[in-house]
DNA sequence: AATGAATGAGAGTTCATTCAT
DNA sequence: AATGAATGAACTCTCATTCAT
């Protein structure tokens, strides 16, 4: 019936209320600052009708975590495979991971600036997040192959990269670049900052 | 009298004990995870006893962040000063940043991964941070200046040099690089990546 | 009608594993640790769908202690009645109360043994309570009157016939009495307690 | 120092009030329906501070039940080590089973009627209770080997005697006795019941 | 100077119950 | 007739903090 229809998209509707409420409130206080009761009054609801949509506190901080990777991972295959050339795919996804941090600053935190001791490693995240990595490393080792590194091994790359952008990411999103570059425009900066990143190396 | 200088060091030792306390147990478990009472307990200590040395609990950690970016200033000034050349002195900058993540991991992730948004930004800290940030800058401009890195601007490798320490700082500090570099030597493959990271650039 | 009726045959089976369900429960976990959720949970129902059975939480309880009164009543007078001496009556009688707390422990348990003052002293259950009271006295009437008892009066015998009765089956509900007499046959035991019990009274 | 003994000798009062409190709401009101915001109302206290006396809500149980079997234990050898007669003592130690739950009937509940599901069958208590049985039964060994009782085993007795004094306590405990006896005097009726229910044996 | 005692506030969570559908 | 959704009230328990001693 259409009751039953309506009825789940409700629900499905409240769900990502309270996961929206919940994920401003995370990063902007900390998870441990966040009470249900406050994720409740946020959104106008009752503490106890949290309990219908999850198990507990930390399954909704587990379930952001896993969208947050899910929606990462989707994104950034659309973004570099259309690029054939590794060098210039390396720095589309560089790019994708700094802009991702950007344009969804709560997912990024919570995915990567969370405390890691207080989730579970065994979530759903974990294969998205592995995933990941296997396509970038796959990716850097394209790149080394080509020489355009010159003679470099790559856990060195795969480190290198990702640590510049990663920094980057974790730099702007604390809002660290922002005060520093006052006044310049960042868009062209991050292309600056990924060309030189990835310039050639000697050969 | 001697018996006030005795007091003063009495009370300085004290409240030395009850920062160490803190900083290892902040760290381990997450600042809102410790409680006034479980510092005091590591330390045989009573809960109230504390507020004679701190106004609460959230000036132990301030007062921690401040001595944390204290030493970081201080370390940094004797490691860099000995090299006339600005790119070695980059380099060794570079790896003092990291280093000091790997043997204070504690003031580290105080410093750089406990949620900025939680803390007074007008903190002690603030002087030495900006302190800091000018003398790296002011490397960075003599390296360009030296045309070693290409034509590039001061800007594009302020944020690119800091971001690849930092990111790798970071990526150590939450044990993502300990997790994926499993069998490496860490000590070599640093220099490796700094290495590569401050490659000359194309002219 | 037909419908009519089947409906109200529905229903009926409805409340009955309604009763069933909590009788079970209340006794396993106490009435308390039971929630309604559980007892709908337990045959699949909504716990809101309870509340067309019952007004409330405790009168499921009450029903099931009148319940219990008044099975224990029924199976009580078919026992005895076919005796016509009065004390193997009143050995049948004591057997009957031993074996219907061995039986029916959950009932057992729910009239006798969930606090008193917790519950309607005014509920259904009063009255065969009351009447099962009287027959029993009268039968101890009898006893004492044939004299197999020697000197002494009714409610000496009511009394410590009851008690020792009660006791066994307290002591055995409780789990007491399995706990000591570990590796005893209990149902010759038990004729031997009653015959013990019932021995008759110096002249 | 004196402070010291008047602080513990506080500390002490305090502790005894609590469980004063609780022991009489305890049995009122059921375990389970008793808050430890109540218990704390009780005493005009506060909750939290309920705390530093007690783990939590079930040690205080705990606490109560292991004091109720000691001072059990403890009433009984004081009242039965004055008779040389294994039967007479056999009548004084069921005389003061029954007194003991007339005159401390909370601890009385405590002690045999809270659902002994909820208890740690390890606690303190376990001690004492065994010990007590060990007392009774020994007793009643004797008993059966100066033949008083004509030709009976040990266990009929011992279940047969248990049975009367804890049924009889039982239903004085909760009120039934008081009910149907309304109008004669107690203690001249447990001595006559006492008296039948111990009375010889057939030889 | 240091502490034991105390508390108000608030945490996460569960429950019996109601009500629109 | 039955249910999903919702809630207010209550639970046990912990915490940072204060204060008399």
């Amino acid at each position: 019936m259409s009751t039953n229809k309506r009825r789940e998209r409700d629900k499905e509707k409240m769900r990502r209320r309270i996961l929206d409420a919940a994920k401003q409130l995370f990063v902007k206080e900390g998870f441990d600052n966040v009470s249900l009761r406050r994720i409740a009054g946020a959104i106008e609801y009752s503490p106890a009708a949290i309990y219908r949509y999850f198990k507990n506190k930390r399954e909704i901080l587990s379930v952001l975590r896993a969208e947050g990777f899910e929606r990462y991972v989707e994104r950034q295959k659309k973004r570099t495979e259309q690029f054939p050339d590794p060098v210039e795919r390396l720095r589309a996804g560089g790019k994708g991971y700094i802009q991702f941090a950007l344009s969804e600053p709560e997912y990024f935190q919570l995915m990567f600036c969370t405390n890691c001791e207080q989730v579970d490693l065994e979530g759903e995240w974990a294969e998205s997040s592995m995933q990941s990595y296997i396509h970038f490393r796959t990716n850097v080792e394209e790149c080394v192959a080509s020489g355009y590194f010159g003679d470099v091994d790559v856990d060195t790359v795969v480190f290198s990269a990702w640590s510049g952008v990663h920094g980057l990411a974790h730099l702007i999103s604390t809002g660290q670049v922002e005060i520093l570059s006052n006044g310049l425009d960042l868009d062209p900066l991050l292309d600056r900052i990924l060309g030189f990143c990835l310039r050639p190396g000697v050969k």
